[in-house]
DNA sequence: AGCACCTATGCAACAAGTTGCAAGGGGTAG
DNA sequence: CTACCCCTTGCAACTTGTTGCATAGGTGCT
């Protein structure tokens, strides 16, 4: 639903071609949203056709020619208003929530608690590319022009939805790694 | 993509309508994986199409029939198998984060703030309903069977998120009230 | 010169998710 | 008896997101 303005903000930032974005959305931008290089290229053609950017070619050394987007004035506009908008309520989906709620019905518990540890490895790793993110962009976070510290404090919010999933996971493993001891002891 | 296995899941916790799902994807369900009426019902008919799930027609008493589902030994044996699989990764796509992250290019900064506020009480809102669930449906988790164990726990990751969420708003808003207070005093 | 690989862009088909609408049964009020 | 509302199910079209594939330019190696 927001790609547009995810595109808006993100070339408002610095302008670039669709082969740059994708690769902005593959790593910091794509932290909070991800979108493919295909879904990306028909978006921006959609937004040029809609007068929301425009767009220049520009000849590359040793490479093809490639097209710089940029926002334009009536691009501005809209994501002005789009930034005080109350976002919609976005639906959440996860495939874990989902596996461990339903973990009684699987064969092996052992095997639903192995999947966890793997998820919270990864989540682990997840955070820690985050902070190693904040300390290399982010050096001294005390006097930050207003655009860098809203992107500094949104890196931030990654590491603390990541911390939230590790922090449950915990409790989850740990839970039940208790509960399987307590049945050994009983049936010692 | 995962939403036959969530309906698998919450089959075998109990079977139900497609009514009576849609029902609890917009409740407790709906928490950690959401999905309209439509989706369900076309997910439901193409589930048993492929011999997941069986149904069967009961007369309702003031109502029209229902069908009601029930998850078949084949669709058993997939969920089983799913449970202990590594999830995929899942994107994330939060217009929240978006539009903090560009909140410099809003017209009105003040106006930014409070759409975070804003936020920031419905995030409140969606982990007190949690807690009320939890105390509710689990006042002694101390001794739960294992599948209620599972709906507990996962309950509990839903405070987290939320935690995770109203953190870093709190975060937000206050280094830029900060902020503001600090122009105003050098303006003085 | 030709081939393989990389880069940048983009078409087409499909899947997932949403919106709008509709059909039919049951019950109630007028 | 009729109209309206509720309930349950489901069709169709559209949007968003993904996958697979393709085109064309540029470079380097054989």
């Amino acid at each position: 639903m927001a790609l547009e303005h995810a595109l808006l903000v993100s070339l408002r930032e610095r302008a670039a071609s669709g082969s740059e974005l994708t690769r902005r959305f593959d790593k910091s931008f794509g932290y909070f949203w991800s979108a493919t290089h295909q879904q990306i290229y028909r978006t921006l053609a959609r937004m040029e056709a809609d007068g929301w950017l425009t767009s220049t070619v520009v000849p590359q050394q040793g490479k093809p020619d490639t097209k710089v987007y940029d926002v334009s004035p009536v691009g501005e506009k809209i994501l002005a208003a789009w930034l005080t908008e109350p976002p919609a309520t976005t639906p959440l989906r996860s495939d874990l929530a989902v596996k461990l709620r339903g973990a009684s019905f699987a064969d092996d518990r052992a095997g639903v608690l192995d999947m966890a540890r793997g998820q919270r490895a990864e989540h682990e790793a997840r955070a820690a590319a985050y902070r190693q993110m904040l300390a290399r962009q982010f050096p001294h976070p005390e006097d930050l022009p207003d655009a860098d510290l809203d992107r500094y404090l949104v890196l931030r919010a990654g590491v603390r939805v990541e911390e939230g999933w590790i922090g449950f996971l915990d409790e989850y493993l740990s839970t039940h790694e208790r509960r399987a001891a307590g049945v050994r002891a009983k049936e010692a």
